[in-house]
RNA sequence: GUGAGCGUAGCUCAACGGUUAGAGCACUGGACUGUGGCUCCAGGGGUUGAGGGUUCGAAUCCCUCCGUUCACCCCA
């Protein structure tokens, strides 16, 4: 006897997107591409794979994404390649080995689509996800900056969330970063005792990191703390007016977070989150920043460029909460034709039928579970259920007539047509010619 | 990687340690042998996550594993 196969079942924190739930998928797609291309971003499709190194060296060799996070295998070759965490390092790379700079700055382009990081899986967050990231390369004055802010802004007002917060600070570049980590950290220093524990590991290996630790004792040490924009040497304090300034005209209304920080070396100035409070501890739904030291790291070339990701997971569950995202079935309007046919012969018609309907491009429906032998009532109820308008019944008599019965679901009144002209009548009906 | 909660039908959930594990929804059929939605009736569907233990008897108590959810960590 053979033994019952087990069910194979997906991969931890990869999950299915369902027909039910795949349309609000692709409204926030189609939504945001129209958005983005006018604002002058184009798309770019990089692969899901790339050289180990490049995030190595891109993400940051200490960054917890390259010590825990990444996919990694040996290809057949004997090469070490890693499914994509993010996209900006792959898509700076992409930039340089194209030499795409040389078409004129900035580089402008949007990707949407898979990153693989290998965390434990919950609320808002999962091992594989999904990204539309934005990328703005070879321009360095805050004009990119505040585009792209007013770009991200945007985009969450056409998906139906104008009211999450904006959080914005500056982070500095490497000529004053130091000079403000090393006051930050001898003031919490001096409050080590009432530090959490994790906060005290911070404090040597990344004491910026204490400042977004959630831990209300923590809280109330670094709300006083000094702040990295009052630290700013003069290029970066006057990108940073200037921004506000665009900011200001361009109505973008944000939030001045000082506890915003970002971890990684090569972030420099501008940095920003859109937040959803709503969310549970995953709420940041978007994040980024300018970038101004990455192309160094990777292509050996110092490109300014500045960038973002939004979690389309997030925004998916952002919606799910608001009424009028709602797109139940019974929302659907009622269209296209479904065939319900009774015998065997004229199951054979309407078969054929079905077929020149949708050539014609009519949207048609019918049963596969039989060959004209399932009840009436069972085929009508599936054509109600599929949100047909139409029901166009075939049966004996109407074969040996020549007609067909078509049937107005809505309204629910029916007429006998000649078979010759049910896909000139119905394509008609589609143009709206014909009620 | 750490911690806590939860695993019963496709889904949402019942069942004081005690007959054959139930209900609603969904599905299929019928009432209406060729007319949907509403109503009523019937039917199919379960290794109670898996394995072990305690007991006369386990969905229920204990242990291990697995899965899942939430949180820490970190981030979209």
């Amino acid at each position: 006897m053979r033994e019952v196969q087990p069910m194979i079942k997906g991969v931890r924190g990869a999950p299915d997107i369902l027909p039910t739930e795949v349309g609000r998928w692709q409204r926030v797609e189609t939504e945001s591409r129209r958005v983005l291309e006018n604002y002058g971003y184009h798309e770019i499709r990089i692969p899901i794979f790339e050289r180990t190194e490049l995030f190595v060296r891109g993400i940051g060799e200490g960054s917890d994404i390259v010590q825990k996070e990444m996919y990694t295998f040996t290809d057949k070759g004997g090469e070490s390649l890693t499914l994509r965490p993010e996209a900006t390092a792959p898509v700076v790379r992409a930039v340089h080995e194209h030499s795409l700079l040389s078409e004129g700055k900035p580089v402008k382009v949007y990707y949407i689509g898979p990153m693989f990081r290998h965390e434990r899986p919950q609320a808002g967050r999962f091992r594989q996800f999904h990204q539309i990231g934005v990328e703005a390369i070879g321009v360095e004055g805050p004009r990119v900056d505040a585009e792209m802010l007013a770009l991200l802004v945007h985009l969450f007002e056409e998906w139906g969330l104008p009211d999450l917060e904006l959080h914005l600070n500056s982070i500095g570049d490497p000529s004053c970063r130091p000079s403000y980590v090393e006051r930050l950290t001898e003031f919490l220093r001096s409050r080590k005792a009432k530090l959490c524990r994790d906060c005290q590991e911070r404090l040597d290996r990344n004491p910026l990191r204490v400042l977004d630790c959630k831990n209300p004792g923590c809280r109330a040490v670094t709300a006083h703390a000094p702040k990295s924009i009052d630290f700013l040497c003069d290029p970066c304090a006057d990108h940073f007016r200037r921004l506000r300034e665009l900011l200001d005209a361009l109505e973008v209304k944000y939030e001045l977070d000082p506890r915003l920080v970002r971890g990684l070396d090569y972030y420099t100035r501008t940095a920003f989150e859109i937040v959803n409070p709503a969310l549970g501890a995953q709420n940041a739904v978007a994040g980024g920043g300018r970038y101004d030291g990455l192309s160094e790291e990777i292509a050996g070339k110092a490109v300014p460029g500045i960038g973002f990701a939004v979690g389309l997971e997030r925004v998916v569950t952002s919606l799910a909460g608001k009424g009028k995202d709602r797109k139940t079935l019974g929302d659907q309007p009622l269209e296209g034709v479904f065939v319900a046919t009774l015998g065997l012969e004229p199951d054979r018609h309407g078969f054929l039928l079905v077929q020149r309907l949708r050539r014609a491009g009519v949207r048609t429906g019918l049963d596969l579970t039989g060959e004209g032998d399932r009840s009436l009532r069972s085929q009508l109820r599936q054509a109600d259920k599929e949100r047909f308008r139409y029901c166009l019944i075939l049966g004996e008599d109407e074969l040996k007539k020549g007609e067909a019965t078509l049937k107005d679901m809505e309204g629910g009144g029916q007429e006998a047509i000649p078979l010759g002209t049910v896909v000139d009548h119905l394509t008609r009906v589609k143009r709206g010619e014909h009620p």
